[in-house]
DNA sequence: CGAATTTGACCGGCGC
DNA sequence: GCGCCGGTCAAATTCG
């Protein structure tokens, strides 16, 4: 997991958490991958593959809070926990209208300390709140979830 | 007072 | 066909 593309290595300065004392001062991304599956195997679709791939990319990093601030505002609308974790998962997606990205976060049982984050599609418009490194990252999801043009 | 969260209900897909 | 599992909605509530 060194030589990665997208590798990155966010060294924050000020993650304030909620109940004042968490902050990681070291979010590294451990793993990335970029999940890529095409969803619409049957519903509308018959045998014509014009799909609007949806790119999910998943990524954990090591931090002790569930809520990772990447500079956009999130809106949560759900909180399921999964069966084989021991902890919700809480679902986001992004306030900006028009921009129907999700996110959803999961921490791993077995370590508290890991959180899985996965974003679903891409943001249409700016971020709102300028974060030194977090830029980066999102800046680069920008222009790597799709790099294949699906024009055939 | 408005916006964001919370929490249970609802729903669709999949497996048995 | 039913039940489990995961995802979303929506109303109530809380927070700023």
């Amino acid at each position: 997991m060194e030589n990665h593309e997208q590798m990155v290595l966010v060294g924050s300065t000020s993650y304030n958490s909620m109940n004042g004392g968490l902050n990681m001062s070291s979010a590294q991304i451990c793993r990335e991958k970029i999940m890529e599956e095409n969803q619409n195997s049957s519903l509308k679709n018959k045998g014509d593959n014009k799909k609007i791939k949806k790119p999910r990319f998943a990524f954990q990093t090591r931090s002790q809070v569930d809520i990772l601030d990447d500079g956009y505002r999130w809106r949560k609308y759900g909180q399921k926990a999964v069966k084989n974790n021991n902890y919700p998962r809480s679902y986001y997606r992004c306030t900006h209208e028009g921009c129907n990205v999700k996110k959803q976060v999961q921490r791993l049982s077995k370590d508290e300390g890991v959180v899985v984050t996965t974003y679903e599609g891409m943001h249409t418009h700016p971020i709102d709140k300028p974060n030194d490194n977090f830029e980066q990252i999102l800046h680069q999801m920008h222009i790597f979830p799709n790099p294949p043009i699906p024009l055939n």
